[in-house]
DNA sequence: TGTACATCAGTGAACGCGCGTTCACTGATGTAC
DNA sequence: TGTACATCAGTGAACGCGCGTTCACTGATGTAC
């Protein structure tokens, strides 16, 4: 090893060094956790899991797992929090796709496909605690694909064919898209895994469905029926 | 007492009764391990209920339960095939209904609604375990549901509007009101228990959406991209 | 650089507890005559 | 109707087991000088 002095000045104080060894080590237990709960919630429920399953499965003692989070519905919320994050990161690139209308749709399935298939933990992992889960995770879930109606249906609305759309229309719209897309979603995650004729199969069917979805969407200031 | 003498023939041979009392108590308590476990169920998922946790539910001895199931998982068959049924039963009044468009999306909705608020165990079972539970169960639950796909298409398929449909697109229709009709019970089941309101809010929402599905279907023939 | 002390992530043993399941039993219900 | 015996749903006690959690510990990493 030749002279690599990363020479702080002898003057200057000790720097604390956030990315150190020690804190680096932690982070990383906590991370093996955290991926451990994901591989056996891919089968089961974050209700029926257990501290010693768990730390078996992520190669700590069991007293290891309290250095991390004070019970396991701590590390539950941070399950949620990671798996919302990462639904939330799919939405905002569907929304960012551009194009012509049946573009979009093709490309709509085709963000999703490619979610479910890099992230299925965190899918699988939603699905299973959306209406399975207790009320807290079901609310926190509900919330944020509210939100993501809410999202949509502003982006519906600053478009073009938008006009002429009331605000509660908008989001009934926005509502059916995103219907349509968790269905979609939980439709790819039970094809048999890495089967691309299934994923095909569900692709096709979803696309049909989105067309017909916008056809009844270019009609319905035509044909809608009188306000109540 | 008076002399009420049901008086069968002295040579008649004693008969074996079949609702006898000895049987019916049996059935009884069979009955209340199935009810309690619905009650449970209404909170917590079927691999985290346990047999002591039932049985004190349902006021027998822990060692009563092995009287009526080999095990919870026989217990967790019933339930899922008493559960189908259920929404069989649904299903079947829902394509029974009869009438002009309009009124067809307010009744089935009204089935819907009517059908959570009578056997909202049942529902919330199913909702739970759909994409909650073990394979076998979510298996089980999504064949009742493409069976229903299948029924719809063929009920769409005989109408006068299903003429020039390929049988592809009908149960690919079908698939979207089926959809529709599950997130549509979902939506019941997350409301206030009771709260009227709420399932106003829910039941005119969906009916918008199924009004722009038929709107959809309304012009599917004439719109519809060309086949690939 | 070297040395002496502090920190703290991870451990192995121990605890009390509720679990699923079994067992021999009891006593009400059913059956034969 | 009355009597003697058979059935069997439901019980209470017991078992061994894996659980969540606590504790004093150890030894590598970090810090001060």
């Amino acid at each position: 090893m030749s002279h690599t002095s990363e020479a702080s000045g002898p003057t200057a104080p000790e720097q604390p060094r956030p990315g150190g060894t020690r804190q680096a080590q932690k982070e990383q237990s906590r991370r093996a956790l955290l991926d451990a709960g994901l591989r056996l919630l891919e089968h089961q429920n974050l209700s029926s899991l257990g501290v010693r399953e768990l730390t078996r499965e992520a190669g700590l003692s069991p007293a290891g797992f309290y250095r991390h989070f004070r019970d396991l519905d701590e590390l539950g919320v941070v399950l949620v929090a990671e798996s919302l994050a990462s639904l939330h990161l799919m939405i905002r690139r569907i929304l960012a796709e551009q194009g012509e209308p049946s573009e979009l749709i093709d490309r709509t399935i085709a963000v999703i496909a490619r979610h479910v298939r890099e992230h299925r933990p965190h899918m699988r992992f939603l699905a299973r605690e959306r209406h399975g889960g207790v009320q807290p995770v079901r609310e926190a879930i509900a919330a944020e694909l509210a939100a993501f109606t809410s999202e949509t249906a502003a982006a519906l609305g600053a478009l073009p064919d938008g006009a002429g759309w009331s605000e509660p229309e908008l989001r009934m719209l926005a509502g059916l898209y995103v219907e349509h897309l968790v269905a979609t979603a939980a439709a790819f995650l039970e094809a048999p895994t890495g089967s691309r004729a299934a994923e095909r199969r569900i692709a096709a069917l979803a696309r049909d469905q989105l067309r017909l979805i916008s056809i009844g969407r270019r009609h319905w200031l035509a044909d809608r029926p009188a306000q109540d």
